[in-house]
DNA sequence: CTGAAAGCGCTTACAG
DNA sequence: CTGAAAGCGCTTACAG
């Protein structure tokens, strides 16, 4: 009976095969129209049955829901995403460009936000621009191509975009930047490292530690990164009523990583210095300074302290193991997702809200 | 001039305003036919120039040509993707699914991965599988609605993939694995962990060392990875004319990270076997052994060569730096695009040739 | 409650 | 060398 009703149907379906010869070789998908023909109802309600409810007017029958529903179960039916790209439905892809070296890192935080997209039913797709406005450009247009929702961003990507680049952004919606708000209308989420580095000082002084120092990759200058670092450094010493010493700040060549010869530079600084505690500007330079420092003869944590900056899945095997500060990834990945889900739905949503800061946190450990 | 040929072709063009008209607020996107109208030929010829030459018997002349292109990159043309995809060309996308807990590992390889394809003109789509094989299955659902040509899967993937995970991977043509085949036609790329272990071996003898011993996480019957770091750790010490001692290989719980108490029966373990060298499953176990050898004050490499496996960016920061069997995964990445662009090209590809084995090495640091 | 038809933006036989 | 038309697999007004 079911059968002949089919059968009855086939001159409506075009070419392809129907619904159960395509099962038999598994390699062609099923369509929307093979359940519509298998449940002789048309590919309008099929479509406002799969697609729960109503679609304008159109709202199933009970017991054609039921039929088409398990139909499309039994065959099991996945609709072709491109055709409903094509009437317009969003492609719930979120795009990640990642600039720089690879770090751990940056690792961490893509896996954060692998989550974060998928508990929202969102995918990723991932590139990473190595420091090349070309590949960026690239890169940006394949995505824009693909359809994608949105693209979040990381790390400083000024030196990364060119005007072409900024140009093709224009047309998304939804746009993340870490550190800088690249084009205007683009959201910002960025981790407060002032306060993080806040949190060391006030940690470090607690812990009765009289000369603390601040070890940066590259200087403040140049880099912003850096310059919010030392922010939270002068800050915190006020907090605590402490002055800033003079010799107290130094500065990377900007290499990263760094080599073992600037490492011992900074180890010498800091001797020099009379330093009982330091903060570095990440976990490498940390480790690296670490290390240096014993080989001179000064031990961790009692004639030194030493304090990171990322937190680093490697900072809890150190010896001893490093206290860092947690860049907390989680949050950044809640925010950008948050937020894109925000500014995608309403394109009005208001600027100052674009602006996310996520609180960094002190994981204490053996190192301070 | 253009301006009325553009006029008198308006009525041809469905719906949607025009290129020109849509440059303006940038976000409409420019279609193939607004390229035709503005060059005044048909979408046939615009399609054809496009994709570069000729498309069956439709060969543009040069001027038209010409036009074409101009056009198209003054209208910053980028064809959608969704369309082109529901006319058959294929996505260009893998998508890579990740096991277990994502370490930076992991993120190491997805690095090579996504540098491997870039080359090849590929994007990649990431999701990680949380040892969970609903979620696997809703990944690969999921990727397989959006048109992916391929899947990589990375690491050993059986507890994950349940009959409905196998079952939605037989419609595509393209899937590699790691440890295992796991559906019929499916390709497999391996790292030699054999090899690795067997190198590490002959790089222990070769300093001197008399008793070397070996730590797993898990128990090699339980684990085949683990298996087959054993395998290499008997044939290295055969080839070496070493007798395998009965208490030179000690296993963890499987529990991973190991917790202190666990490392710290490890290093018990070693030292009650007199071990003078230790090669650990991964960087974490060396790095865990590491310290709590050196609180019982044994001192590496001195008193005891300590290798890692997976070579993570941390081995050099360790102090001192850990020697590691790196596994290769610019290796990896490239066997598993080239084999993955052969299999899609021919779906004839030979079942032998499916199956590559990527070569570790050692990287020679301070620890051993 | 349901169906026929148009259309999303491309590509591709087919016919000049 | 070029164009009109059909179709990829969906969704969505629109008309019963």
């Amino acid at each position: 009976m079911t059968l002949l009703r089919f059968n009855l149907e086939l001159n409506r379906i075009p070419r392809r095969t129907l619904g159960v010869s395509t099962m038999k070789h598994g390699s062609e998908r099923v369509r929307l129209v093979d359940i519509a023909a298998q449940a002789g109802v048309s590919a309008t309600v099929v479509s406002a049955v799969l697609r729960g409810g109503s679609t304008g007017t159109v709202r199933a029958g009970r017991e054609a829901t039921e039929r088409v529903r398990n139909i499309a179960k039994r065959l099991n039916y996945r609709p072709n995403l491109a055709a409903q790209l094509l009437k317009g439905r969003p492609s719930d892809v979120i795009a990640v460009l990642i600039g720089a070296a690879s770090t751990a890192a940056n690792h961490e935080r893509l896996a954060a936000l692998e989550q974060a997209a998928y508990e929202r039913g969102r995918r990723l797709m991932v590139g990473h621009f190595h420091d090349d406005p070309e590949r960026t450009s690239k890169y940006i247009e394949d995505f824009l191509s693909r359809g994608i929702d949105a693209l979040i961003c990381f790390h400083n990507p000024a030196p990364n975009f060119d005007a072409r680049g900024r140009g093709l952004l224009r047309g998304l919606r939804g746009v993340v930047f870490q550190t800088q708000r690249l084009i205007p209308g683009a959201c910002c989420v960025d981790v407060d490292r002032a306060a993080g580095v806040r949190q060391a000082i006030s940690h470090l002084v607690e812990r009765g530690r009289k000369r603390i120092a601040l070890v940066l990759n590259s200087s403040p200058e140049q880099d912003s990164l850096m310059e919010d670092r030392r922010r939270g450094y002068v800050a915190g010493l006020e907090a605590a009523a402490r002055e800033v010493g003079a010799r107290l700040i130094w500065c990377g060549s900007g290499i990263f990583p760094p080599t073992a010869a600037l490492l011992q530079a900074g180890a010498d600084a800091l001797t020099g210095a009379y330093a009982d505690a330091v903060i570095a500007s990440n976990d490498v330079w940390a480790m690296g300074l670490m290390k240096m420092l014993r080989r001179d003869g000064r031990r961790v944590p009692e004639d030194i302290a030493v304090i990171g900056f990322d937190n680093l899945p490697a900072a809890e095997l150190f010896d001893p193991a490093l206290t860092s500060i947690d860049q907390n990834n989680k949050g950044f990945a809640e925010a950008a997702l948050t937020l894109l889900t925000q500014v995608l739905e309403r394109p009005d949503w208001p600027r100052k809200l674009r602006s996310v800061t996520v609180q960094p946190r002190l994981v204490v450990r053996e190192s301070a």
